[in-house]
DNA sequence: TTGCAAAAATGAACATTGTTCATTTAATTT
DNA sequence: AAATTAAATGAACAATGTTCATTTTTGCAA
């Protein structure tokens, strides 16, 4: 094989890539380390380098991966043909994979580190999350043409309902959720989105 | 006096509180420095651990101070004697202090630092959030006996709402709400919490 | 006023971190 | 086999949070 050497250079981006993930997930973003990183798999510090520009390079990587999973996990919804349906069964597939890969989660809508990759390279734009928000528009809109949502504008009323739907999660994921009082505590996130179908019911 | 000595004491925790919350605003949690804080009010850096256990214990202090404000600015909803025009402009209040005080409203709702005090000391509680839900929460309750929301809960439906507009702010607050079109982009947050009222009003 | 004990303040020193870069090692080509 | 290119290295650096033995200041009794 002629390109050895560039087959080894991806397979070690990719070692880096799983080892810094499965140390982010375990310990936190603060605590998994380059050292910690190149220990797991056995180089030096310096190789890290070699792969990525720096820490933040790292986790803006594995939070692009994250919006590949989501985006994964969004595909059982091209089978629901209803919009509406869609729109509610889009939700469920939103909060289960937050409160599934909570730290990811906080990685890809919460954390400011790797958004400042916006500040760096000159006007990226965020085009994981806008994919991501495509998503929801179209359908929201798809609602829309069939007569739901009557009097609501596309674009603030898919913020919304994704702000709604964020902001459970955020809540929970980040343990601010504890205040409120409710026979399953641990499903304070459902019964709210439950609450929150009833009124698009309404709609 | 006699309690110079102690009057001192809470002179200098003032001091640190107060050059630590501004350049806490300035430059970020996380590039305000001990070394910093210190030099601002012209102390060193031991002093500082003097009246502050860690940086951490620097930032739930300012945490906390947050929410008095925040609480502050809900007396004005004492005026408002309809619980659902209450409900409305607590929402407007809640916004308008988020995105005022957008590191500050970080560190109060998304932040992992200043949480982590429920780790340490033995099960204490998120007291500033409990109070702050509580306000929420005895609103939405005198909705429901003014018969809106029917058929709604109350904890689940509260929650829902704080979620909503938690959710909006922090998306914005956090640079994630970039991939929204709209013609003012910096009124996103704005116009989707119409959205919500006008759905409010068919409840 | 002086002496002394308690309180407050200090900053050198340490451990840990992200990061750099001159050097070494390995791989590829000539 | 030599030369050239690519990859990997880890010592060294700067910055940070934190500790603690020491110094300075304060409050008060003799």
């Amino acid at each position: 094989m002629i390109v050895v050497g560039k087959k080894a250079k991806e397979d070690l981006k990719v070692l880096i890539l799983n080892s810094a993930k499965k140390l982010f997930v375990e310990k936190g973003i603060e605590q998994t380390t380059i050292r910690n990183i190149s220990d797991a798999i056995g180089c030096s510090i310096g190789t890290v380098y070699v792969y990525f520009k720096d820490k933040n390079a790292i986790f803006h990587a594995l939070h692009t991966q994250g919006f590949i999973q989501l985006s994964s996990e969004f595909k059982v919804l091209l089978h629901v043909s209803n919009p509406m349906e869609r729109l509610r069964a889009m939700g469920k597939v939103y909060i289960n994979f937050a409160l599934k890969n909570r730290d990811m989660y906080d990685l890809m809508f919460n954390l400011k580190s790797p958004m400042e990759f916006l500040n760096d390279e000159k006007l990226q734009e965020w085009n994981e999350g806008k994919a991501t928000f495509d998503v929801l528009r179209s359908t929201v809109n798809e609602c829309l043409a069939a007569g739901y949502f009557a009097g609501h504008q596309l674009e603030p009323t898919a913020f919304m309902i994704w702000s709604m739907v964020h902001g459970m999660c955020s809540l929970e994921i980040t343990n601010r959720s504890v205040g409120v009082n409710i026979q399953n505590p641990e499903n304070i996130v459902t019964a709210a989105y439950e609450e929150f179908m009833k009124i698009m019911d309404k709609l």
